[in-house]
DNA sequence: TCCCAGGTAGATC
DNA sequence: GATCTACATGGG
């Protein structure tokens, strides 16, 4: 890969294992928004961002190599080899082929712990496009300005302190429903010193007993937060997606949770986060269809 | 009208 | 311990 910086953007030049679409699509993310096929605006760390990619060449707009080397390159995963790791994966299990085949462009963003704490606490029992319009809403109402990209003014999702002075009502009225309480009681652990650099020195398991102390995080919303917010690439969420396609290639009977979870840690190992991914787009995209 | 959505807490057995 | 259910809101 070749980074130049050309016209006030970023470009980066023969880049492997890339898709913009399957990167912002495949359901890790709920901050960004189409504006056409292999175009994106995605907005953390304060900026918002526009990508688009054509074959092999990304664009990143109106950037520079300082910012790119401060956010977008870690926030992109872009010093992992995701060669190898899919090929880790299919050596590993050769059942994981035609899912990696089908998402092979999957990138797991390191976006930033709070929003991802927030987000997937109300992602519990939604559907994606609701979660994203609540994220967006919550970050318009009380984030700050992220930039403007083709006329559209975009908002970051609120720092610690400004969560702090939303309200449970505020955020029933933001259409968060019974999530409400649960959002207050996240903010306030964070507002009590619960940051990303005081998780990530701590193992898997401690860090995963720490977030699930909150109400409302149960263990599917802490291996969320772990994987795309801290950095935890063994974490492997099991939601009704990914049982399903778990069901559906591995087990081939109903399985509770707990058994798919050991299988995962016990096969995938290290890079079960990579393999959920690409199964839960998979599935998402795959089990749609044949229903 | 009924069922489901990137689930979890609390009750009940 | 392992299951059952209520929980807001929106879409198919």
């Amino acid at each position: 890969m070749y980074i130049e910086e050309k016209h006030g953007n970023i470009i980066l030049s023969e880049v492997e294992d890339f898709n913009v679409e399957q990167i912002f699509e495949c359901g890790q993310c709920f901050h960004f928004q189409k504006l056409d096929d292999m175009d994106y605006v995605t907005v953390a760390y304060g900026k918002a961002l526009r990508i688009t990619q054509s074959l092999d060449k990304v664009t990143l707009h109106n950037t520079d190599i300082n910012e790119y080397n401060e956010i977008w390159r870690k926030y992109l995963d872009i010093d992992t080899d995701y060669g190898a790791i899919k090929k880790w994966l299919v050596q590993r299990d050769e059942r994981l082929k035609e899912a990696i085949d089908t998402t092979y462009g999957i990138r797991i963003l390191r976006q930033e712990f709070h929003e991802m704490l927030m987000s997937f606490i109300i992602s519990q029992n939604k559907q994606i496009p609701h979660i994203k319009q609540i994220v967006s809403a919550i970050s318009e109402k009380f984030g700050k300005e992220a930039g403007e990209i083709n006329g559209r003014k975009y908002y970051s999702f609120p720092e610690v302190e400004a969560l702090n002075k939303i309200t449970e009502e505020e955020y029933r009225t933001l259409k968060t429903g019974f999530r409400a309480p649960y959002l207050v009681s996240a903010s306030q652990a964070l507002e009590l010193g619960m940051t990303a650099k005081v998780l990530e020195i701590m193992s898997y398991e401690e860090a995963k007993a720490e977030l699930m102390k909150i109400k409302g995080v149960g263990d599917k919303v802490a291996n969320c937060v772990l994987l795309f917010g801290l950095g935890y690439r063994n974490a492997f969420p099991v939601d009704v997606w990914v049982k399903r396609i778990m069901e559906q290639v591995y087990f081939h009977e109903d399985t509770p949770k707990e058994k798919i979870m050991a299988f995962a840690e016990e096969n995938f190992g290290d890079y079960g986060g990579y393999a959920q991914q690409y199964l839960f787009y998979y599935a998402r995209s795959f089990l749609n269809k044949v229903r």
